[in-house]
DNA sequence: GATTTTAGTCAACCTCGCTTGACATATTGG
DNA sequence: CCAATATGTCAAGCGAGGTTGACTAAAATC
């Protein structure tokens, strides 16, 4: 019993010590907790989450439809509208109305967004400037590198 | 008006061009994405979800209180005692007595959870080895580098 | 030995992120 | 011009992942 326990603590130590990838998903959530943090830290912003930032990369300058934006995160339209609801309610989408079609609807940032948007680009572009002074140029490059040939070969088909 | 959007189009480029945070972040998601989806297809294992298994790493093997999960992940006992439940359900986990407290049960992997366990971390170490054939065991150990040095500069004080 | 603390559970409820279903309105195609 | 289709909203509901509050039983404290 106490060999069988040995040999449990060593495979489980092993794995530990050897798994890549864990040390990459613990990097990467505290990474995004601390970001997440920063970005509601500062006050008069309004309360984000992780689901309406998923919306914005894919709201064009020209607007966007909910119904391209349901498809383009792979929700019901349903869902995207409600996202679209509370974003905003805090000002920061707007619903234009659409020359070409009289049903639809075309989300877009008000000022205030592309404001409160560029305002946190420069919060994770400040951390990762921070991670570069702890670790150096050089391993920041490699991490930069890797992780550049890791995402061309990952999408497609997924394996 | 034409100018001003080309400057916002112009600035966002340069900050998702930039951002080795943000391939971190979605390198991550989708290796995570992967794993979850390897494991869960095997037939005849329990629908582990996320909450599950964060829970795995804080079980030592001689057993641990509910409310030591709990502090662990950061939750209250009730909802330490529910994910329990949920594995204990399974045949992952199982209460036993505690010798020195007859209010207490410890909480231990069953010789099934065990094993499960380290199926688990298999399919990580086959995912992990086909990221480095993709890449080059070069970039890995370069990758692995830089990931080592940023959590060793992390936990304390966050910044 | 009485009181207070600790370990754990039961029950009700909450938010988040979605879904399905029903519908009004506008456009497109035969 | 009428039927079929597409855009979007309203409403209800659900599972995940928690929370708070009330309670029991066993230790610890005095």
């Amino acid at each position: 019993m106490a060999e069988r326990d040995a040999a449990y603590r060593a495979r489980l130590e092993a794995a530990k010590q050897a798994s890549t990838l864990q040390l990459l998903f613990k990097a990467a959530r505290l990474l995004d907790e601390e970001a997440v943090r920063r970005v509601s830290e500062k006050p008069g912003r309004p309360r984000l989450r992780r689901s309406h930032t998923s919306l914005f990369p894919h709201i064009d300058l020209e607007g966007t439809r909910v119904s391209v934006l349901a498809e383009r995160l792979g929700v019901t339209k349903q869902a995207a509208s409600q996202l679209v609801d509370d974003l905003e309610a805090m000002g920061v989408l707007e619903r234009a109305v659409d020359p070409d079609d009289a049903r639809a609807r075309r989300v877009r940032f008000t000022a205030r967004g592309r404001a409160g948007l560029f305002d946190g680009l420069a919060v994770l572009a400040a951390l990762e400037g921070e991670c570069a002074e702890k670790i150096g140029a050089a391993r920041m490059k490699g991490l930069r590198e890797a992780l550049v040939a890791l995402l061309e070969k990952m999408p497609p088909g997924g394996r």
